[in-house]
DNA sequence: GTTGCCCGAACGAACGTTCGTTGGTACCCT
DNA sequence: AGGGTACCAACGAACGTTCGTTCGGGCAAC
């Protein structure tokens, strides 16, 4: 038998695989042994789906924000800490993520602009923690903090594009590769 | 009267915006005036457009990775010119860029497979010119060659998702700061 | 005996695509 | 110059299929 989180955690993985518009109630009933039409049991629909995966998605973002920025230490310290949490959440989390980041057009209007906020909410605690770097001399001064946030993410948020477990680098490589990217780049 | 080039390019533009899948002949149609069954005087079908606007996007990259191996000069020299190739790819292409990186998933296995086998072909390109670089010394010899590449491709494929041309960063900035974030990171 | 999961049939709408047809335009023949 | 012809974009109806969703009933568990 299934229980609604069954329905939920399904219903991310096929979003993640094919996409909100590429994936039909049916396909998603199929996937568990059910038919579609059974699913209405567990959810209100698809939209509805698409905003529970989503909204965990944010979730798991900003909590391991909160918790990289409580762990203290310095400003490059708790940037490790961001990251390494971004990581986990990643891996951890891939379908949620993947919907989270590609799916969100897919929302009503509403919805797409509270993702945006959430977005933005998250990105600032890595643009607080540049700053606060920039001004004690952790970090070049001439740093344009609104951009490096830009492109840390861009790289934190492609590794669910690119990565996967059984390569040849683990989380921990995974990790220093990012953030000593990040801080000294290729020189 | 439409041809056959304006509806390639309306459908590179909504594919671009709403996704393959959330994509209809009839909104194609409606975008250029037409019925979604007059579109079959021009084209063979809706795969048929992915496909063509895809291979755009896949060539665009190739050809300006083509140009900026050829311009010569040191190894930094060259990455500068595949970076700013690369943005000025993504910034006269957007709707080919953006479908060429996000919808790849909608094209049957066999076009799947030549895209990312186009993708990989293009990611040697900056492997080449990090190896080059880290063997005469212009990059540190300790940096992963293949993860750098892919960070690098991660801050350039995502810029289609946040830049705009009307914001405070003009072209020739968003390529400095690129060059400048990839060589020497924050510090 | 009520509750809740699931089936299976059905709904109306939308999907990609095909079809026969039409109005207009360009070209050829004399 | 004029009439016939071939072409082409576009229409509008219709095809079969799939979509998200609704509904009534069956059946097992507590």
């Amino acid at each position: 038998m299934n229980t609604r989180e069954d329905v939920v955690v399904a219903a991310g993985r096929l979003f993640a695989e094919r996409g909100y518009h590429g994936t039909s109630m049916r396909d998603l009933g199929n996937e568990l042994g059910l038919l579609g039409s059974s699913l209405y049991s567990h959810v209100d629909g698809k939209q509805a789906l698409l905003v529970e995966v989503v909204n965990r998605g944010a979730r798991f973002f900003q909590d391991a924000a909160d918790t990289a920025l409580a762990s203290g230490g310095t400003a490059p310290d708790r940037l490790r800490a961001l990251i390494a949490g971004h990581i986990d959440v990643v891996l951890d989390h891939r379908s949620e993520v993947r919907t989270y980041l590609n799916e969100a057009a897919a929302l009503d209007d509403d919805r797409r602009a509270a993702v945006i906020a959430a977005r933005d909410h998250y990105e600032a605690s890595f643009r607080a923690v540049l700053e606060e770097g920039c001004a004690d001399g952790s970090f070049r001064s001439d740093v344009d903090v609104v951009i490096s946030s830009i492109f840390v993410l861009s790289i934190l948020n492609a590794i669910e594009r690119w990565y996967r477990l059984s390569g040849r680098i683990d989380r921990g490589a995974l990790v220093d590769a990012t953030y000593g990217f990040v801080i000294e780049g290729v020189t």
